[in-house]
DNA sequence: TTACAAACATACTATTTAGTATGTTGGCAG
DNA sequence: CTGCCAACATACTAAATAGTATGTTTGTAA
């Protein structure tokens, strides 16, 4: 059971991040999410000494959690990676019902965002995509000792160009919706079985 | 020659862009750009109507030209598309001195971050990459006709995934420098060949 | 030259912004 | 029970914001 005082923090990173993933961060007022979460001034300021802070809390107790358990734990244990990254992409581009593909991915949106204006938000989601790679990575690599994937391929390059893809193609959702999905989907398929 | 009052439209345009590169349209206000472009408000809105008039004016008047002479036309009459084609986005990312790789490309930057909240930007800026894409599908089926690319081939799939490639790595890039754009150049260049 | 509109300049406003100062309440250790 | 502090609530502020109202200047057509 969660004590009250979590649960107001929660509801205030929550409906934070629901406001930021439509409009933005900057753009997101602290009056515009105390008015949505009917939480007081008082205190929203109680959890977090500044907005900053807020913001920063949402890569650290929601970004980070949900993806280690929804990419990084899954490619830890993976027989046939090729087809597991295309599966995931697939499913994290079409199957989560929390993204909206006219808001893109409320991870890369702060990186576009915020990564040039402020360091600390730099820092902390540049810890986290790294995470992410470094599992790219990693699976790549046992699949290439595997014999899955040729001894020439270059796991780190590999990792970032789908890094890379993935980034772009929910900009390119934003402008052309699905098609750009499934054309990216299409591609990368190719892409990676030019990797065995 | 240009008239006075051109001059200082093009003036407010581009110091507009500039501080719209470094802190995003939205956290760029009309003050900030009074004050370094030393032009008066009065001016400002005797040019523009309103703020958001400035900002399809920068896709309309700066970005659209900037993209048609840099990228459309290049791609028109070209023999080796391949190659031309990596080409060009090596030289896009790794050249071009205005930009900066700390605030990525201010055209992806501004599709990020308006397409979402206003439907004017997301018209004008579609239209932009629409151009782009239309551009890299003829070049590409032009090759194709010409037996420089494989029958099976999709261009417009393949144009849409450099795109994203080229959108993403811009993002990427925020976060890790230089080394994304040449890893990204790298595999980039493995999928375009395999294309032959 | 002079009329007159285009091109600018200045001063203002209503709202919104992050953050603060100063309260009040509710639960629970002693 | 009671004192006390975490957890909230309310009222405020100074700065920033887009935009307006009302000027003045400047080029140029007649």
């Amino acid at each position: 059971m969660m004590s009250k005082a979590a649960t107001t923090k929660k509801l205030i990173l929550n409906k934070s991040l629901e406001l930021i993933y439509k409009n933005g961060y900057q753009s997101t007022s602290i009056d515009e999410i105390i008015a949505t979460t009917n939480v007081t001034k008082g205190a929203f300021f109680y959890h977090f000494k500044s907005k900053e802070e807020m913001g920063l809390a949402i890569i650290n107790e929601i970004f980070f959690p949900t993806v280690i358990d929804g990419l990084v734990h899954p490619l830890e244990k993976v027989d046939n990676i090729i087809d597991e990254i295309y599966k995931m992409l697939h499913s994290i581009l079409f199957d989560h019902s929390a993204f909206n593909i006219a808001y893109g991915c409320p991870v890369v949106n702060l990186v576009e965002e915020m990564s040039p204006v402020s360091e600390s938000f730099r820092k902390a989601l540049s810890r986290l995509l790294l995470r992410v790679q470094q599992a790219l990575v990693t699976a790549l690599e046992t699949a290439q000792r595997n014999g899955q994937i040729r001894k020439d391929v270059n796991c780190k390059r590999v990792a970032t160009f789908i890094l890379s893809g993935y980034c772009g193609v929910r900009n390119m959702g934003k402008l052309f919706g699905k098609e750009s999905y499934s054309n990216f989907l299409r591609e990368i398929k190719f892409y990676l079985n030019q990797l065995k």
